[in-house]
DNA sequence: AAAGTGATCATG
DNA sequence: ATGATCACTTTG
């Protein structure tokens, strides 16, 4: 619906994020992808929309991140190198979509909460059609999901992340949720 | 406030 | 095999 789609031959400056910034530790790069298109081709549509919100999962120490419980059968992904997708069923009806951050072997991921015109996570998915089939994609070369990079950056604000009161009290109150202020 | 929904993981 | 739990959303 309000999706924001760049026109062909538009002389705005795209560029595809390629694995660098994927690289960086979950905590540094959530606030990074704040202002970057995340963009998905379905059927030879492509749909575009700006991240306004993320939350990073940052290793096994933190108790809220899947990769806590150890390399299982879904969180296995979280080792793969940084830019690969991670997509699983949250309540039984809510694909949540997260990237994968860091080095190989250095497990974390980022949670995409927010794109333009939508608001959580189970909505960004539902509006940009992404669901466990991508799960595993390497996103710096997939032609199905990708981010691009066109210098916008977001001013931003940090809190604790949400839905996590099972996590240890120490990693309930790290602010590794990031909110672009728009105004 | 509480249901809805099914995969996932730990337990047996 | 069974059962609790869950990076949520919608409805009342």
């Amino acid at each position: 619906m309000c999706l924001i789609n760049i026109a062909e031959g538009d002389n705005m400056e795209l560029k595809k994020v390629g694995t660098e910034i994927f690289l960086l530790p979950a905590v540094e790069l959530a606030p990074k992808l704040l202002g970057k298109l995340l963009c998905r081709c379905v059927d030879g549509n492509i749909i575009k929309a700006r991240i306004t919100e993320a939350e990073a999962y940052s290793g096994e120490e933190d108790t809220a991140c899947h990769a806590h419980k150890g390399k299982t059968p879904r969180a296995g992904i979280l080792w793969r190198r940084g830019g690969t997708s991670y997509v699983y069923l949250c309540y039984g009806m809510h694909e949540m979509f997260n990237v994968v951050s860091g080095l190989e072997d250095e497990p974390g991921a980022v949670l995409i909460r927010g794109v333009t015109g939508y608001s959580g996570p189970g909505r960004v998915t539902k509006a940009m059609k992404i669901d466990r089939s991508l799960n595993g994609d390497d996103m710096t070369v997939s032609d199905r999901l990708w981010v691009e990079d066109d210098g916008t950056e977001y001013k931003y604000h940090t809190s604790p992340r949400v839905g996590i009161d099972y996590a240890t009290e120490e990693y309930r109150l790290k602010p590794w949720r990031f909110i672009a202020d728009i105004n």
